[in-house]
DNA sequence: TTGCAGGGGTCAA
DNA sequence: TTGACCCCTGCA
């Protein structure tokens, strides 16, 4: 329920459907109400988005605060339509996969909100990995908003200091172990993330592969949905099956997947896996057939 | 109700 | 290269 005392600021968003952005897999703190609002905790504020025609009216922040922290959130700078269009210019066959998810856009995320998440995702579906965050904060994040029952995403040093038993408080099984370990190497290092950012793709990458629990796919995640390498291209097992289908036509390994997918568009590699996994997801998977 | 397979992977042998 | 890993969900 929204109260008259909320700030709120409409904006015209192109290339824009919530629906396509916060459920293609990217974030997981977003989700629609019963009313047709959308509500998302980011950057530790509670947001609440309407959205019609292309007019988006985001309630608990001034137009000010928008510009600030989620113009770059929501990529504003991107010029969507002509990503779309080179795409499909780079490759015909990208045509019904563009036009399909073409609202979507990829976000600029809290690096360390990204990294933890898409350790958790390992091995999980989107449903658990959301119930699996929303637990985290839950018992260790800060409280935002008490009426709302809403927390902020849990800082390393209250995932470091405490015990394995009160971790696996969150049901994340044997990924606990790595959220503790990455939690107390980030504590003993605070500049961890900030030189992350500084470094070249190719070597934060490597310094991600460093890290208890990250694995390809994981660091290509994090460095794709934090902003740091557009160009980054994630393998799961909906990309591979997909890239198989478009353009193998055979068993093909992720590495070799990866790096086609980098040399054949370029630093569009992250988007055209953004909306390459959303069609997958949606045409091969269990939602196809609905 | 029960049992089994599989899930946006990673790690160690 | 392969199996184990936690736990949950979907399905028969």
């Amino acid at each position: 329920m929204l109260t008259i005392n909320e700030p709120f600021f409409s904006i015209q968003i192109r290339n824009f459907d919530p629906f396509q952005t916060f459920l293609c897999g990217q974030c997981f703190r977003w989700a629609q109400n019963q009313d047709g609002l959308w509500t998302g905790i980011v950057f530790g504020r509670r947001l609440k988005l309407s959205w019609e025609n292309d007019i988006c009216t985001l309630y608990g922040i001034d137009q000010q605060q928008f510009i600030d922290q989620f113009y770059d959130y929501f990529d504003l700078q991107t010029d969507y339509f002509s990503i779309k269009k080179k795409l499909v210019q780079m490759d015909e066959k990208l045509e019904k996969v563009v036009a399909f998810g073409s609202g979507m856009r990829l976000l600029r995320q809290d690096l360390w909100e990204v990294l933890l998440s898409f350790v958790i995702s390992q091995n999980n579906g989107i449903p658990r990995i959301k119930q699996i965050v929303d637990s985290l904060c839950l018992h260790f994040g800060k409280p935002i908003s008490v009426e709302d029952d809403a927390y902020d995403f849990p800082q390393p040093e209250a995932l470091a200091n405490t015990t394995m038993d009160n971790l696996n408080l969150c049901r994340g099984g044997y990924r606990c172990r790595y959220i503790s370990e990455i939690s107390g190497i980030l504590v003993h290092k605070p500049s961890f993330l900030t030189e992350l950012k500084t470094l070249p793709s190719q070597q934060a990458r490597e310094l991600l592969l460093s890290l208890p629990g990250i694995g390809p796919k994981v660091a290509d995640c994090v460095l794709l949905y934090s902003g740091i390498d557009r160009s980054a291209f994630p393998v799961d097992r909906w990309i591979k099956r997909v890239m198989e289908e478009l353009y193998f036509h055979r068993e093909t390994s992720e590495d070799t997947i990866r790096k086609f997918a980098r040399d054949t568009f370029g630093d569009l590699a992250g988007i055209a896996q953004q909306y390459l996994f959303y069609y997958a997801l949606n045409n091969f998977g269990k939602h196809a057939d609905a």
